[in-house]
Formats: C-alpha cells, structure tokens, sequence
DNA sequence: CCAATATTTCCATTATTGTGGAAATCATGG
DNA sequence: CCATGATTTCCACAATAATGGAAATATTGG
C-alpha cells in the first residue's frame, strides 16, 4: 500500500455515512449487503448512498458482487488489515512499547 | 470513542501532509518529534504544518508539550488503538473468521 | 531587557466534497 | 418482451478544506 492509496481509504472512511455504512458491512461479514439495506438502516436516499458506495469501492476497501437483482457489498478485510498496518509502520523504531498491546495491533 | 470522533481523527489522517507527519511521529515513538524537525523532514511550510499539526491534536491523535523553545509533539498511542478498534467492532456478528488475523488484530 | 529562534494566527484564494431530485440503466420474473 | 424493482448517473448548489505569504506571539539565552 502506497501513500496515496492510503489517504484514499482513510478519505473513504472520514466521512458519516460511509463510516456508518463500512461498520455495518464489517457486522455482516461474509454475508454482506446490498444497497437497499444499506439504505434502509441508515436512513439516506438510495442515490446518496450510491455515491458513498462508490467511494467505498473506489478506494478498495469494499467488493461488489452482483447476485440476481441485488448488488452485494462486502469488507475486503485483507486490504483493511493492509491499511491497519500502514499506520503504525516502524512503530518506535523497533524499541519496545511503553504501553502493552492488548487485543490490538502494537502499537507501542 | 463515539462516531463523530471517530470521523474527526480518519478525516485527520486522510490528508497527505497529515498522514506523513503522523507516520514518522509514529516511527519516533515516545521521544517525539517538533513541527521544525517535522517541518524539514516533509519540505513543508512550518505555517502549513502547524495547521496540520493543530488538526491532529484536535482529533486526539497527538499530544503536545512544550520542552524549552520547542513544542514537542506525540502520537496519543491508547487513542489510536481506540480508533482501530473502533473500525472493527462486532466484526462478522462474532462468527469464526475467514482470513486469520495475522500480526494485525481480528479483522474477519 | 533585547535579540534570536520557534511556532502559531490571520487572511484570501482555490479546490474538493456532500447532497438529493430527476432521469437513466440494468437484470429478472412472469 | 415488458413491467417491476434495484441501483446508478447526471446535475447544480452549498459547504468545507488546503495552501502559503505576512504578521503576530511566545520563550529563552546572553
């Protein structure tokens, strides 16, 4: 993962609804869901959330798949681990961490 | 950690200048970094950074404490963990998951 | 207290992003 | 092959964010 892709998924991510809409997906799992239901829970126009989906997508940190009528939306959870790990590269040049990684990544 | 912090520390780090500032606070762990060392270091303008700087200290993402002439900054490591976590709650309803989490915390 | 250095604030300009109504596209069931 | 439901594109407006020059504000060493 490279900078600008980065900044790319953490801009998909800044933002109300797709933020609400990336956390309902990551529920979901590997089940996913499609707009419409998307749509539904969170309460915004189909077209809005059209574009957030599209940023989402764009920005790789979700698939779609179309299944009859539907388009199913899932977490690529690979390309978010690679983001995750992005931002804490290097952390403390390698010395150990003052304060202990608990279910988490270290991150000192 | 609630939504709009949430969103208020990814919009922090979605931002070119903002995310390298904070990717080598990362690497310099607990000793920390100042705006002019980070300044040259990004071939940045230090009124430029000092904007980016006061947009991470005010999503939470780092500390600041002046040490003399120079204000060190830090990255606030427990709030970031908190963020990561956030991005990955109740992940895939609690089901087993189908990538296994390697070095990086459980992601599906 | 003054000179020097570090950092921030002010300000105006430019660029980007979010929103939702209306219309278009797409895929399927009958 | 047409009616229906699902999803996306088009468009224009409003709001927000990034940039850097110039000036202001600390803080300290001498």
């Amino acid at each position: 993962m490279d900078q600008s892709a980065a900044v790319q998924a953490l801009a998909a991510l800044a933002q109300s609804v797709r933020l609400r809409a990336f956390r309902a997906l990551v529920v979901s799992g590997k089940s996913g869901l499609t707009p419409g239901a998307i749509s539904d829970a969170l309460g915004v126009p189909a077209n809005t959330l059209s574009f957030h989906l599209k940023e989402l997508t764009h920005a790789g940190l979700v698939t779609q798949e179309r299944i009859s009528r539907n388009i199913v939306y899932r977490v690529d959870f690979e390309r978010m681990n690679v983001l995750l790990g992005y931002l804490t590269e290097n952390c403390c040049e390698g010395a150990a961490c003052a304060v202990e990684a608990k279910d988490a990544q270290c991150l000192c």
